[in-house]
DNA sequence: TGTAAAAACTACTAGCAGGTAGATATGTTT
DNA sequence: AAACATATCTACCTGCTAGTAGTTTTTACA
């Protein structure tokens, strides 16, 4: 599970071959992304500062910096995260679950909703502070989540089409839908009284109700 | 339609009767508290100055100190905009809607969402920012919005007692109808392809479905 | 029109946070 | 072990921003 993160983001070592050593670069560059996600997410990115993240980390500010070229992109690493993922997952599911539309529906619901509950910070940290970032990364980033979101569009009307889903239904559908997963990070808590395990389930069921094909 | 703001947070010039002068007061601080919300909203809270909101109200500094506190007293009346007025509409509908429940969960959440999406700026700052309150108008509005949310599963649990909403419901519908109407500010514009009230239709449709009352 | 009070402004401070230059420590190769 | 390269740190600068003290302008009223 490494994080992804875009190539011009990172002041790269110039690494001659050594392989174990830009394994040990990928670490903390994770470990970085890790503990700034965290704390952006607690304080918000513009009130948390980079002495916050190296502290947490119990390393130093110029640390950071020898590995992300300023705060913005350790932001811009943080928002690919959660919607690559999404994005890897959904092709994963419209590959090769090649059962009934519903079924198809499911399956991206429940993963992509998987995901979310995992990816919670990162996610949250992703829809708050995205305006913070410079206008190539935000470009970059818009480009996934248009993809992702085309996407599901697609899959709906296929639905739809096919007579799987409901033909009354309205043009917003895959809109609801995501909000139904997008809102699940504001209130899930992995501490609550409910289980990821059962959000997602009863989620899963809300998602088909409103496409009509319970 | 005044804006709601408690009164601790403001700094009251020592005004001995005069009413219009109270008013006159009461229209600034409305005008700082939409001036704020916008750039709020554009840019954080966190990385909008003071001197932003100044200059957008072509003022100066002590001006708003002049009527607020502290900045973040600012954003404790932003936030309790957007709830109270969504507390006062549902509190207005539970009391004078007296037909079925499905017709009550129609008319709560097309005025809510109505609330939602002429306030969209007001409750977005709410949703990302009320971490930067203070302990004590964190816990104020806090409190409102438990009211809310209360008595919005109250009026779902009555729905599903008395047979309009279908019983093997689950026990989120709730918090997905919530979902639904607090995503329309992330990506309703008023400068889109669909109207206001298109958009309010199919939620309310939407929410119907999820409560399985067609 | 003169005077007092209220409202708004000019000019400032103190502290903080992003970013950097140069020093130091750690490891690696011959 | 020496010499080089890499990794990390110490110490600093600069610009910015919440908040304030004291002055000027405007208003209200006699």
């Amino acid at each position: 599970m490494t994080v992804a993160v875009s190539s011009d983001s990172l002041i790269r070592p110039r690494v001659s071959g050594a392989s174990l050593k830009s394994e040990f670069v990928a670490f903390k560059v994770n470990r970085i992304v890790e503990a700034a996600s965290h704390l952006f997410y607690e304080r918000g990115y513009s009130s948390c500062t980079l002495d916050n993240v190296a502290s947490q980390l119990s390393v130093t500010k110029p640390f950071l910096y020898s590995y992300f070229k300023n705060k913005e992109a350790i932001l811009a690493a943080i928002c690919e995260v959660g919607i690559s993922e999404a994005l890897a997952v959904l092709e994963d599911v419209l590959a090769h679950e090649h059962g009934s539309h519903r079924a198809r529906l499911a399956e991206v619901v429940r993963k992509v909703g998987q995901i979310v509950i995992d990816r919670k910070e990162y996610v949250v940290v992703y829809q708050r502070e995205m305006k913070h970032l410079s206008a190539d990364d935000y470009k970059r980033i818009l480009r996934l989540r248009h993809s992702f979101d085309h996407q599901i569009g697609e899959m709906i009307r296929e639905g739809v089409a096919s007579g799987e889903f409901r033909e009354d239904i309205d043009p917003f559908i895959a809109v609801w839908i995501g909000g139904l997963i997008s809102w699940i990070p504001t209130w899930y808590s992995p501490s609550g009284q409910r289980s990821a395990e059962e959000v997602i389930e009863y989620l899963v069921q809300a998602a088909l109700r409103l496409a009509g094909a319970e």
